[in-house]
DNA sequence: TATTATCTGCGAAACGTTTCGCTTCTGGGT
DNA sequence: ACCCAGAAGCGAAACGTTTCGCAGATAATA
C-alpha cells in the first residue's frame, strides 16, 4: 500500500491539512521550513497523491474522453480517425490532459456507453464524427458533461468543428474540370454521416452546374472504407462506358479505387484520374501519391481540444468553427488527353 | 449536480446500504420488491454511479493505461504503433476495460510521467516498445502497478510479448537469397530499441553465414521512420556500387526506400527488391505492395491485454510469450535477373 | 496599551461509494 | 414453548484527498 498524506502527517506530527498545503503550495501558506520538511519526507517515502481521491473532492480529472462513432470497427486503423487522434493527442499533451479512449462504442449498447461516458471520469468529451441518429450526444449534454463535436453538427446548441463540404466537393470537381474532365464518377460515403450526405448532395448539385456527365450508375455508394471503394469502382470500371475521373468522398475509398483500377490494367493518372478527400497521412504512401482535398483534420482536432479545455478551465463557452479545405495536387490527377 | 445514491435512499426511506445492495445485486440480498422500487427510481432520476467514488473504495478503475515510448513524436501515426493499438483497443473492448492513453511521454520529464502512470487511475499498464534506458518500468514495478511489456524485455522479472528477431531477419534474408540476391543492404533501426539492436546483430551474423555482399556502407542507420529510410537509402542508391535488394528493419523505413528508389528512377521490384518488417496495415497501400516479415502485432497486443487483465482480475501471474514471425510475399521482391 | 491583522496550525466536513457489524424480526424445527 | 437460522435493514467506517472554520500566537497599527 502506497504512502498517503496521512502517513506523512503522522510521521511529521503535523495535521493533514498542513501537509496538504505544503504539498500543493496553497491555498494557504506554510512556513518555508515546514514545507521543506514535508517535501523531503514525501520524496523519501515516494509519496504521490492519489488522483482518484483528489478527483473525488475537486471534481476534476484532467482527462478528456474521446468518443468515436461506432461505424469504425478497427477504428484506429482508419486514416481519418488517425489524423484526428494525432491532433487530439498532441494538444492534450500540451494542455496537460490525459486521454480516455472509450472502447465500448457499439451502437447496440448505446445506453451502456452513455453511462460510461458520463460517470465522472472525464472533464469533457470529444465526439469524433458521430452518426446522425446517435442519442449519445444528447444524453451526455443533458447530464451536463462538457462536450464538443467534430465533423458533424447535431444542432445549434453544440460547439462543432467542421469543414464546408460543399466547398470541398467544389474544389475537387473544379480541379478535375480544369484538367478537361467532364465524365466523372462519384464514390460517395455512408449516408448516416453528415459528411457523407452533404458531399453527395454537393456532387449532385455541382454535376449539374458544371455540366458533368455522371449517370446514376457512376454515383455509387461506399462506406468510407477501402474495401467498399474497391467494390464500388470495380463495376464501373468493368463496364463499356467508363469515366475519365473518380471523385471519392474520402481518401480511404480512393485507395480502393486505385486497387481496382490497377488490377484491371488502368494506369493512374494516364487512364483514370482520382481525387480523394481528407489528406490523411497515409495518402503519400500511395504510388502515385494521391491528389486530394485537405480538410485540416489535425487543425480541427487541435481546435476542438483547445476550446473544450478552455471551457473546462475557464468556463468560456466554446464557439463553433468551420475550417477551409484546400486542394492538394499530387500524382493521381492529370490533364485529359483526347 | 447528478443524482447520488443518497438521493435515492432518502426518497425511498431506505438506508444507503440497502440501496447499494439493490443496485449491485449484492453482496447481500434484498427482497425483490425493494430492488424493483430502487431500480425504478434510479431510472426515473437518471442515476448512474460515480465511477470515481467507486474506485476510491474498491481500488479498481477498469481502465488500462498505455505507455508509448517517447521515441514517437506523432506516435499514433506510426504504422507500427497503430497495429499495436488496434489490438489493444479491440481486446479492451471485449474485456470491458477503457483505455487511458498517456500523452505526456517525453523522456525529459520522466519523473512526472512516472507519477502520472502510477497515481491510481489505472488497474494496469502496457508498455509499448519501451526505450532501453527507460526507468519508467522499474519505477512502476516498484510502486506495485501491474504491468506487461510488448516488443522488449527489460529483465526476467517482467512479462514480455515479443517476436524472435533473429528468426525475423533470417526469414527475410533467406527469402531474398532464394530469389538469387546476394548483394543486400540493410537499413537498420534505432539502437536504443531492443528490436533495432537485435535485428542489426542478426543481420551481421546472417550476412556472414549466408555469404552476402554487404559492405559497411550498405548497413546504414535509420530511426524506424519513413524519412530516415529515405535518407539512408538515398546515399546508397546514388553511388556507383548499388545492392540488388534492401532489407529494412521495419515497414516504415521501407516506404522511405520506395520513395528514394522511385525518385532515382529505379523500378521495384525489377531493379531493386525491398523487404520490410512488421506487416502493418498500411503496407498494402503501397504500390507495389510490400513484401515483409509479419510479426503479428495484433496478436501480441491482444495477448498482452489478456494476460494483464487476467492478472488484475484473478491474480494469475502473466507469462512471457515469444511470437512467430512469418514471411508475407507481395510485390516488392522478385527473382534476380542476371 | 489596546486593537486589529497576519501567520500557524488543527480538526472536521465533504466528495459518493462499498461493505462490515449489529439489531430486529420472521418462521421452521425440535 | 423454545431455539436458532436466515432475512431485512440500518448505521457507520473506510477509501485519500481538499478546504473551510476556528483558535491561539505573533506582529503591526493606532
Amino acid at each position: 500500500m502506497p504512502t498517503t498524506i496521512r502517513d506523512l502527517a503522522k510521521q511529521l506530527n503535523l495535521s493533514i491539512s498542513t501537509v496538504s498545503y505544503a504539498l500543493n503550495d496553497g491555498p494557504r501558506s506554510v512556513p518555508a521550513e515546514v514545507k521543506e520538511k514535508v517535501l523531503r519526507l514525501a520524496k523519501e517515502l515516494d509519496y504521490r497523491p492519489n488522483r482518484i481521491a483528489r478527483s473525488m473532492v475537486t471534481g476534476r480529472t484532467f482527462t478528456i474522453g474521446v468518443v468515436p462513432s461506432d461505424q469504425f470497427e478497427n477504428f484506429i486503423l482508419s486514416p481519418f480517425i488517425l489524423d484526428c487522434m494525432n491532433g487530439i493527442i498532441n494538444e492534450c499533451e500540451k494542455l496537460n490532459y490525459d486521454l480516455l479512449l472509450f472502447t465500448r462504442f457499439s451502437a447496440n449498447e448505446e445506453l451502456k456507453v452513455a453511462d460510461s461516458i458520463s460517470d465522472g471520469r472525464v472533464d469533457g468529451l470529444i465526439f469524433l464524427a458521430p452518426l446522425l441518429g446517435s442519442k449519445l450526444i444528447e444524453i451526455a449534454h443533458r447530464r451536463g458533461v462538457p462536450l464538443v463535436i467534430t465533423h458533424s453538427h447535431h444542432g445549434e446548441q453544440y460547439a462543432t468543428y467542421t469543414t464546408n463540404n460543399f466547398d470541398t466537393v467544389s474544389i475537387a470537381l473544379n480541379h478535375l474540370v480544369s484538367l478537361g474532365h467532364k465524365r466523372i464518377a462519384h464514390v460517395y460515403g455512408k449516408q448516416i454521416l453528415e459528411d457523407g450526405i452533404e458531399r453527395r448532395k454537393a456532387f449532385e448539385k455541382l454535376a449539374k452546374e458544371l455540366q458533368l456527365t455522371s449517370p446514376t450508375e457512376w454515383q455509387v455508394p461506399g462506406y468510407f472504407t477501402r474495401e467498399s471503394g474497391y467494390e464500388a469502382s470495380l463495376n464501373i470500371l468493368k463496364s463499356d462506358d467508363i469515366p475519365t475521373a473518380f471523385f471519392c468522398s474520402n481518401d480511404e475509398m480512393a485507395v480502393g479505387v486505385y486497387q481496382a483500377a490497377t488490377e484491371l490494367g488502368f494506369k493512374i493518372p494516364e487512364d483514370i484520374s482520382i481525387v480523394g478527400v481528407d489528406n490523411g497521412t497515409y495518402g503519400s504512401f500511395m504510388n502515385p501519391q494521391l491528389t486530394t482535398v485537405s480538410q485540416n483534420l489535425y487543425g480541427i482536432a487541435v481546435e476542438s481540444v483547445r476550446q473544450l479545455s478552455n471551457y473546462i478551465e475557464n468556463g468560456k463557452e466554446p464557439t463553433s468553427r468551420q475550417f477551409k479545405s484546400e486542394l492538394v495536387v499530387r500524382g493521381s490527377t492529370a490533364a485529359l488527353v483526347q
